[in-house]
DNA sequence: TTTATTGT
């Protein structure tokens, strides 16, 4: 997704930058006017020119084998699998891909945690069900990871961290089963519990959810995030906590980018980075808004690659 | 309503 460049983008990058003790860097040049302008303004850019960008355009979903929890063989996926409606705008990247019933995940063996997951919401998914009980859900390894690069209960046990639901639990209500699968710790990221894992991530995950009274089809992708900060020498460095035996990484933020689509066919799209930290209850989740390239740059991804510009009305609340 | 941990 090539993005234009907003003035709003300068202060949000301030003001993300605000949030919590020290400032974080999202994208070195990102706080440099000149540099956004050179980065965003670029309205000409050649998709074309960019590294990577055309291998994912070859990239079939349905050549994708889900897990099955009850059998050994392997489900051969049919070309309007979930999977592939999940997957309708691309894969961020291709790395560790794995497929549950109800949500994609790639999995980095290096921190022993996702790159990111992608959920697809409807109005369905999110509604309540007396069928589906979360507190019959229990965190479990993910036996598919191999052992070297798995977390384990124990190593966020006493880290102080919560284990952190990436896929939220509460966008995958219409089956026990799939509850469930969102309890694998490889779709956990150690998080700070009270006043940002119980309080504003959730409060982020649940006016996603909201956003299903809005529009009829939710595409949200999240993940981690490891942002570098200026040290006292005055070099940037990324510094991030690990815990456990299994040296689980505890990542700096968290990234949600979130496409809306109308009925008619219409896009909104809205990206935010939250710091995993104690966040007041009282902040705004727009002063968590950034462009979604910079979260692209950061993170190493390419979000919503195959959106139609054409269809994309807004970004972040402006227009497109 | 939805997030969760710790201790019994």
């Amino acid at each position: 997704m090539r993005v234009k460049y907003f003035k709003s983008a300068v202060s949000k990058f301030i003001l993300l930058s605000s949030i919590g003790s020290a400032g974080f860097y999202l994208g070195r040049k990102s706080v440099e006017n000149r540099e956004l302008k050179n980065i965003f303004c670029d309205e000409k850019i050649n998709l074309k020119s960019k590294p990577g960008l055309p291998v994912f355009s070859t990239v079939s979903a349905a050549a994708l084998i889900p897990r099955n929890e009850f059998s050994d063989k392997p489900t051969i996926v049919s070309q309007e699998s979930r999977v592939s409606q999940i997957m309708r705008f691309g894969f961020p990247s291709l790395d560790n891909v794995r497929s549950f019933d109800d949500f994609i995940l790639s999995y980095d063996k290096r921190t022993r945690t996702a790159n990111w997951v992608f959920e697809h919401l409807t109005p369905d998914h999110v509604k309540h069900n007396d069928d589906v009980d979360r507190s019959k859900c229990d965190f479990k390894v993910d036996e598919s990871i191999h052992p070297f690069f798995r977390a384990e209960n124990s190593d966020y046990k006493k880290s102080g961290y919560d284990r952190g639901h990436l896929a939220a639990a509460g966008n995958h209500k219409r089956h026990q089963k799939h509850m469930e699968q969102t309890f694998y710790l490889s779709n956990m990221s150690p998080q700070v519990g009270k006043g940002f894992n119980r309080d504003s991530w959730n409060r982020l995950e649940r006016y996603v959810r909201k956003l299903t009274k809005l529009y009829p089809n939710v595409y949200v992708c999240t993940g981690p995030l490891y942002l570098p900060r200026k040290e006292a020498d005055g070099k940037l460095y990324v510094k991030y906590e690990v815990i456990g035996d299994k040296n689980v990484a505890v990542p700096t933020h968290f990234f949600k980018v979130v496409v809306g689509e109308s009925a008619d066919g219409k896009l909104v799209m809205e990206s935010y980075v939250m710091p995993n930290q104690v966040i007041s209850d009282d902040t705004p989740l727009d002063n968590f808004k950034v462009p979604p390239e910079s979260i692209e740059r950061a993170a190493g991804l390419l979000f919503f690659d195959k959106v139609n510009r054409k269809f994309l009305k807004a970004i972040n609340g402006k227009n497109v």
